[in-house]
DNA sequence: GTTTCATGTAACTTTATATGTTACGAGTCG
DNA sequence: CGACTCGTAACATATAAAGTTACATGAAAC
């Protein structure tokens, strides 16, 4: 989730596509591991690849009507909470006591987030990240910001 | 977590000590994780272990004063939330945009996790337990329920 | 006191998952 | 055609969780 918003933010900040190759050194991973995880966001529509020279991945839709909800949806809508429910012994009463509980705490919980996360749209990132430019001086340059 | 829970609601259940391998067979996994886990819990105060004849597992603490987020840091109290932020790059300012977003939602969502389960106390899941017991009828008997 | 039972814990093995890598096919541009 | 880049399958590695073995320690039964 936060390399890829890393990654579109970039891509944002750049006019030319951006191949996997440079996208994985400034993420410190693979070229590959690259094309994975933007292959949802291909289907989803929000980013496009492009083969051949000069091509490379870039951002194929409006920043301002994307949230991270949707960002994390493209990417599988993997779980958000580290702990879930045991489902070995249904039939248990204890077992069913135990899950009502927490089933109760994590759906809110899990709620919460997802709705904190619709609120926040590419668009206001992106603007997050030109007001701290702007703040700090100087040009961007992705390759200085990730050398270390 | 859901796993510890279980545990300690059938201990409430029973008047005598529970042996490591009854409660390995009942969450079907083996006596030595169940001592791993329930280590914590003793050292917290909320379980008490005797060796040898009659010995076992049982409560030592009043269930009405020990709510699930007490068990949660008697666990060593891990993250609750399946994603963090990367800081491979703290000086990269996308990555600061990036996470100060990220980072208030799922504060947030942390932070009211936590509250649900500092509301619920282990006696009110066993009022649960014994609520659903006597709607069913008949008696409880953790082998059978753990049979399948 | 010896035997049996049970925990405490270290060390090791297994398993599951995520990540990284290699390899090659296919499309694109010069 | 040749250089470039993505798409994807297949394989390799790393990490963490869970399971297992082994043995020491303490407590009750006899």
């Amino acid at each position: 989730m936060s390399g890829v918003l890393h990654v579109l933010l970039h891509m944002d900040a750049h006019d030319a596509p951006m191949t996997s190759e440079v996208l994985a050194r400034a993420m410190q991973t693979n070229p590959v591991v690259i094309r994975r995880i933007m292959a949802g966001l291909r289907e989803a529509g929000y980013v496009r690849s492009e083969k051949g020279h000069g091509g490379g991945w870039s951002i194929a839709c409006d920043l301002k009507a994307v949230t991270l909800r949707d960002i994390h949806e493209a990417l599988g809508g993997p779980s958000l909470l580290a702990i879930g429910n045991r489902t070995e012994a249904p039939g248990c009463l204890v077992e069913q006591a135990v899950n009502a509980a927490l089933t109760q705490a994590f759906d809110e919980a899990e709620a919460l987030l997802l709705e904190r996360l619709g609120g926040v749209t590419l668009a206001a990132l992106a603007k997050d990240f030109k007001k701290r430019l702007a703040a700090r001086g100087g040009p961007h340059e992705m390759e200085k910001a990730h050398a270390g």
